[in-house]
DNA sequence: GCCGTTTTCGGCCCGACTGTTTTCAGTCG
């Protein structure tokens, strides 16, 4: 649906079509791609015009979607739009004015012939196009030929944008320096990394940013303003800006953009103009600026927004009247209850080593979570009396039996129930046959007293491949009805389920875990990306079921 | 096409950069 909306919007586009229109389509794709509930069903009984950005009339050609399987719209105007003119808007710095007159005025179609004319030097016959424009389109073909780059996983990004930060706060001429962008909103994957400074000698700031020993490519270098890319392909951006407006500065260049514009307008109503510069009042032409984020959301009339929920999604509304959560903290964790040891052939610590490592954080407790089928004949017994023996010297530190079983194409478990029934803690999750019934295999293992927690849900693996296709609504009921508790995985590729679906999630009334899923030591740390995506989905202490004692859990288990 | 702490009509974020324009449009973030 959200691809249908966003190809509509692009044919209005180059068809010249007025642009309130079309932004009006993109916003709705972005809305329906976010959601978590059944856009299709909402749209059906009338619903979906609740959602932010859709209105009736966007409701209305969801029906149609659902009905006749593409928007009535859209098939005419694939009529007057040739489809290869739409492939233009996705090269850099080609946009819809001038696709659209290198398709009306040159009769160009294809992607192929957009080539030829650049090299035959005919785009520049075009008023307000050159030699410069035709050597763009020709460097941006040639980039697009090539695969896809992928996303960066914040795994990756946040640990390298905290390392630069540092070394650039170690520097004489930087005084504050902080990470910016969607690194600090702490979004699941990210595209460049943006880091924003004050300094003394701005300059002086900036060439030390170019000269680092890891940069292999200086793609811009001003005096306030670098990009550089590491030799491991990891884009950064360094901006340097007067103390006097860092508040306003560090706010604009965290976004997101969703967030900045819902700001903006909010502001322009009230005369009003926010920029990266400070506010401005629109009469007197009074400037405003901020030293802090805290000042500037303040002046504007709002509490200090965490940087994970400036997406968008009525996070300006709640800080407005006083109603943000409380987010829960990294710290707020007690234990953690899915991970794997050696007793899986994949788990690379011994149970002694992930359980010292555990306690070294802080926790009081772990579910030792091994895979069900390598726990056979025998072996569960054996891993159980290690965990007892370990429990008398690891003391007040508590390890628990659990076990992680795969729901199976027909939704039974790959443990007998009798066993199940002798664990403190059971984790089910689809480990294959992804398309057949999802949701129902789900619910069948929800159904089972023995399960306790779901774990992670959709089984997506960033840039690899798409969540099963689940219907989310249903199984948060059921989750809800069963007291099954779900979990946020906080793999660096999983983190699922992801934070629009946990937010979903909780508002449905569903408990959630963080676990890590650790297969080794090193990994219990991706608690802190668990928690961050737990925070972008509105979360706070009491709703995350591992910030309690063990005690207080048996409580609330089925 | 959407939406309402001025509004059911008339607005819709803001600025930097680039190339081509002799004063600004298009694109991007």
């Amino acid at each position: 649906m959200a691809e249908q909306f966003d190809l509509l919007a692009d044919l209005l586009e180059l068809d010249g079509e007025e642009q309130f229109r079309v932004l009006a389509y993109r916003r709705a794709a972005d809305q329906i791609r976010s959601s978590a509930g059944p856009v299709a069903e909402q749209a059906l009984a009338g619903e979906a015009k609740n959602l932010p950005g859709i209105g009736k009339t966007i409701e209305s050609k969801i029906v149609q979607i659902v009905e006749s399987g593409e928007i009535e719209a859209l098939t005419k105007r694939k009529e007057r739009v040739p489809a290869g003119v739409a492939e233009f808007l996705r090269l850099p710095a080609l946009g819809p004015k001038t696709a659209r007159r290198i398709w009306q005025d040159l009769g160009i179609t294809t992607m192929e012939d957009l080539r030829k004319a650049a090299e035959a030097e005919q785009l520049r016959s075009l008023p307000g196009l050159g030699a410069k424009t035709e050597e763009r389109i020709l460097k941006a073909l040639e980039e697009t030929a090539k695969p896809r780059e992928k996303r960066t996983l914040l795994a990756k990004a946040l640990p390298a944008v905290q390392a630069v930060v540092e070394v650039l706060r170690e520097h004489p001429a930087s005084n504050e320096v902080s990470e910016a962008g969607s690194v600090r909103r702490r979004t699941e994957t990210v595209k460049d990394l943006d880091i924003i400074a004050t300094a003394s000698d701005p300059a002086a700031l900036t060439e030390y940013f170019t000269k680092l020993t890891w940069v292999s490519e200086i793609k811009a270098h001003g005096k306030t303003k670098a990009t550089v890319v590491s030799h491991d392909g990891l884009i950064f951006d360094l901006r340097v800006v007067p103390p006097d407006s860092y508040g306003n500065l560090l706010q604009h260049f965290t976004g997101s953009k969703r967030h900045n514009v819902d700001l903006r307008e909010n502001a322009v109503k009230r005369g009003l103009s926010v920029s990266e510069y400070g506010i401005k009042d629109v009469e007197t032409s009074e400037v405003l600026t901020a030293r802090t984020e805290e000042e500037l959301y303040e002046q504007l009339g709002y509490a200090w927004i965490p940087p994970e929920l400036r997406e968008g999604a009525g996070e300006l509304a709640a800080a407005r009247d006083g109603e943000l959560p409380e987010l829960v903290e990294l710290g707020d964790l007690r234990g953690d209850l899915h991970m794997h040891s050696t007793w899986s052939n994949d788990g690379k610590n011994t149970l002694e080593e992930m359980a010292e490592a555990a306690k070294a954080l802080g926790y009081a407790y772990v579910a030792m979570t091994d895979h069900a089928h390598y726990l056979r004949e025998g072996r569960l017994e054996a891993q159980w009396s290690e965990i007892a023996e370990l429990n008398g010297r690891l003391e007040p530190f508590h390890i628990l039996r659990g076990i992680e079983v795969s729901i199976r194409a027909d939704g039974s478990l790959d443990m007998p129930d009798d066993v199940l029934a002798e664990c403190d803690w059971v984790v089910a999750s689809l480990h294959s046959a992804f398309d057949k019934s999802p949701t129902e295999r789900l619910m069948t293992a929800m159904e089972s007293p023995h399960v306790d927690c779901i774990g992670h849900m959709t089984a997506r693996k960033l840039n690899r491949r798409e969540g099963a296709d689940i219907a989310l609504e249903k199984v948060f009921a059921k989750a809800v009805e069963t007291g099954t508790f779900v979990e946020i995985n906080s793999q660096p590729d999983r983190l699922d389920l992801r934070d629009t679906h946990a937010r979903a999630a909780a508002e449905a009334g569903v408990r959630l875990v963080v676990n890590t899923d650790s297969h080794e030591v090193d990994a219990l740390a991706y608690a802190e990306l668990g928690i961050a995506q737990a925070r972008r989905a509105w979360l706070t202490k009491d709703q995350i079921v591992n910030t309690r004692t063990w005690k207080q859990i048996e409580k609330l288990k089925k």
